[in-house]
DNA sequence: ATTGTCGCGAATGCCTGCCT
DNA sequence: AGGCAGGCATTCGCGACAAT
């Protein structure tokens, strides 16, 4: 996500909020986000409830010390990476960390100091991360926007939502992204309440909780950093189980009530009687001729910003806060000049990229040819995992010995 | 605009057995 | 016994994809 993405643009008529005027049933019905396009000018939905929250004083400053330890780390990263006495894989006799172990660790404490500056300044906003399909999202987003105002998630600490809109070009496989506003993310109480109402009551796809300071100074996924882009993954703010347990009671109270594809999750809000099961297909979108507008981007690429967002609330004007380049660290190769190890003389296995089968089809293959599984199944899921070294040298202290005579396979000099 | 998982290739630690 | 070579086992990173 962009720097500024998170402020509501002003002057922006995909914004419902309650001084608005219209009814918010009105809204979320003509402005879907499977029907608005994003020309490069309208990327986002947005619907803001009726709590009030002020950005804090100090989020400018903290955006400064943040992207100078964002820095600092990418700088620390990359001195890893490039440093040969720095082993890649970590060494029992010697007792050397691995690349990846001293790389976590500096990640570690650098995300340490984030949330110390974020707490420091009291800029602690951020967001619960959904994403929708879509053919599914219209039918979420209005449940989300409508719980926010008047339902279970206004009785959260969440006081804002926006969607994403379509892309310009139809995309295959499109997936919508929801973001959930709350006021403070290491509040984790505050964050699993917010979690299980979405769970139970809008049945999410979550991902993962950002912090708006993150976002502000370019940590995303795929940050040279590897900083982790979320404050808060599903399972460290409720467990795996009780998040399946409430997600269950969503579809399973979905799939009491009428499979009638005019429902609407926002009935959740008291009564989570809704139909993403019986979602309808997604909508065909209005092709709108192509203005040809000079503003609009023509990437796909989240971070190109369009012009007409950037006229929002509160303007990240400071230079620091521009996220560092993502491509500026990565090195083209893992391969580069080291010379050739003796397993490098092994014959190249040819690469079968094998990917899954559409799910939906899939589905009904698995449930006419429900005998055969190994046929279809990958074959590491097929078989047991392999044994860890120790675990097999463990077993084997009580059962024989350490390891078995192999044969050569081969004459040494 | 995220995480987890899978499947794969590459790299390399570590073990074994042969040879001196 | 120690050095060495061969090769297995494991780690790591990457790209693609699915997610209720």
């Amino acid at each position: 996500m962009a720097k500024d993405e998170d402020s509501v643009p002003s002057e922006y008529k995909y914004v419902w909020q309650p001084e608005s005027g219209t009814s918010l049933d009105d809204f979320v019905q003509k402005y879907r986000p499977s029907m608005v396009q994003n020309d490069g000018t309208k990327p986002w939905i947005w619907v803001t409830g009726d709590k009030v929250h002020a950005t804090a004083d100090g989020w400018l400053t903290a955006i400064e010390e943040a992207a100078d330890i964002l820095k600092e780390t990418t700088e620390k990263v990359e001195a890893i990476k490039n440093d040969a006495s720095i082993p890649v894989r970590s060494n029992k006799k010697t007792g050397a960390r691995s690349k990846k172990e001293v790389r976590e660790e500096v990640q570690a404490e650098a995300t340490e100091k984030l949330k110390a500056i974020s707490q420091k300044h009291g800029y602690v906003t951020g967001k619960w991360l959904i994403f929708a399909p879509a053919d599914k999202v219209d039918m979420i987003w209005s449940g989300i926007a409508k719980s926010i105002v008047s339902g279970p998630l206004a009785s959260t600490a969440a006081f804002r939502a926006k969607v994403s809109t379509s892309p310009e070009n139809d995309q295959p496989h499109y997936q919508h992204v929801i973001c959930v506003y709350v006021p403070d993310v290491y509040d984790k109480d505050a964050m699993a309440e917010v979690m299980r109402v979405l769970l139970r009551n809008h049945g999410a796809a979550l991902s993962g909780v950002k912090s708006d300071l993150y976002t502000y100074i370019g940590i995303d996924s795929k940050h040279p950093s590897g900083i982790p882009s979320t404050i808060w993954k599903n399972n460290a703010v409720i467990s795996d189980v009780e998040a399946k347990e409430l997600k269950d009671i969503f579809f399973k109270d979905l799939a009491e009530t009428k499979p009638d594809t005019t429902a609407s999750t926002d009935a959740a809000a008291d009564r989570p009687a809704t139909t993403l099961a019986a979602a309808p297909k997604k909508p065909q979108l209005k092709k709108k001729k192509k203005v040809n507008d000079p503003f609009a981007s023509d990437s796909d690429e989240a971070d190109n910003e369009p012009e007409n967002d950037k006229t929002a609330v509160k303007p990240p004007s400071a230079n620091s806060t521009k996220p560092l380049s993502k491509a500026s660290i990565k090195p083209p190769s893992k391969a580069s000049a080291k010379p050739p190890s003796r397993a490098s003389a092994k014959p190249p296995s040819k690469k079968t990229t094998k990917r899954k089968a559409d799910p939906f089809e899939s589905a009904s293959e698995d449930e006419d040819r429900s005998g055969s599984d190994s046929d279809k199944k990958p074959v590491k899921k097929a078989t047991k995992p392999l044994k860890k070294r120790s675990k097999i040298e463990e077993e084997d202290e009580e059962e024989g010995p350490k390891r078995q005579p192999r044969k050569r396979t081969s004459v040494r000099k």
